[in-house]
DNA sequence: GCCATAACCATATCGACGTACGGTTTTGAG
DNA sequence: CTCAAAACCGTACGTCGATATGGTTATGGC
């Protein structure tokens, strides 16, 4: 049911997201759709919350895989981060979801919590991720974590923003999409600037 | 009457900003509205392109005006780039009816077009700036200002996200708006790398 | 087999919104 | 002064969407 809903945002946007347009694409009936959500706005909460947690899987999954396979940091984080880039169009409509509850949140308390609990997620797994880079050689020492997390999200969240409204334009004689790989790989560069020395076993 | 859009927009988010909501909080009927413009989706993106224009207006000046004072351009951008930051509650106002409005252009040609062309405009007054920081020995010859301008208009973009989300949030001892502004320092301080030693009186 | 509970449905209600319409007043050029 | 155009107003209409309501049909523990 809420995959109902983030396809009809996605296609349609937050507007076409209506009760009786969702049950219609869930193949269900409005009653039902109420039975399960004694609002609209429990249901939309719900999908929203849903599309965060999925970010949230596929980048932990992305991060564990990492330290299975003992990968540097850096290139772990580079493919995490690739992953919340509108790149393809399964991310394209995710990204369009995304957004789309997030310009909702402008004027929705309960939304816009969701909202920054899911920046503050990215944020903090970052941050952990450059607080080990320390303890395996990648990071200097004495760089501030917090601040490292919070440019390389900035990065990301920028460049997502510009790769969903124009994934053709070009930069210079490149893709926009290459460029923006690079940028990521560069402001990564410029935190994990050690070798991997060690394989610390610290979680994510 | 574009301002009562915004005005609404700001306080209300876009769902408030009906046609009698809007002829109300202008002081004129809904008769009045209609007159000057033929659909609610005219008077909304009138109020978009007035937005997207006083932003532009108002980093235009700054710009003007450190030309003329002859200040370095680094200095002269990172004015200008904080004025697109959130950091009080005009532009908190302002930043709310622009994100409320790039959310509706997700589904919305014409309004994603506007919000395509703001932000070109945004990165192309950045791509001179930098072009124009090689002549005066403030760039090295070699970089890519498309690139560079890619970068920091992302870096800038997704800090005024952090920003806006969490205005109150700290980042290690210091409050996000000191990072935000240390943030955008560093990354200009990645492009602007030379002394100024010449003043061109290149435009912008 | 009983029956409470959950799953499920169709329709009615009611409010809100965009727009159409028919009107009056203001204005300013000739 | 005239009169057409523009400014301006209030209301009515039709639509659509969220929610309420009053149901019927499974389901599963006892």
């Amino acid at each position: 049911m809420a995959a109902a809903v983030r396809r009809l945002v996605a296609t349609a946007g937050l507007d076409a997201a209506t009760v009786a347009g969702v049950a219609r694409e869930a193949g269900f009936s409005v009653g039902l759709v109420q039975h399960y959500f004694k609002s609209k706005d429990d249901l939309l909460l719900f999908a929203y919350r849903q599309v965060t947690e999925d970010v949230h899987d596929r980048v932990a999954a992305r991060i564990a895989d990492g330290v299975a396979r003992q990968r540097p940091i850096s290139a772990v984080l580079f493919d995490s981060l690739l992953e919340l880039l509108p790149l393809d169009d399964a991310r394209r409509a995710e990204y369009r979801v995304s957004r789309a509850f997030s310009g909702r949140a402008l004027d929705n308390e309960t939304l816009a919590e969701v909202a920054r609990a899911g920046a503050a997620d990215v944020r903090d797994q970052l941050a952990v991720a450059v607080h080990n880079g320390k303890e395996c050689g990648e990071v200097e020492p004495d760089l501030d974590p917090a601040l490292a997390a919070t440019r390389i999200s900035a990065v990301v969240e920028g460049l997502a923003d510009q790769l969903y409204r124009d994934p053709e334009r070009r930069v210079g004689t490149r893709t926009l999409r290459s460029a923006a790989e690079e940028l990521v790989r560069e402001c990564l560069a410029g935190v994990f600037t050690g070798e991997c020395r060690q394989y610390a076993n610290a979680k994510r």
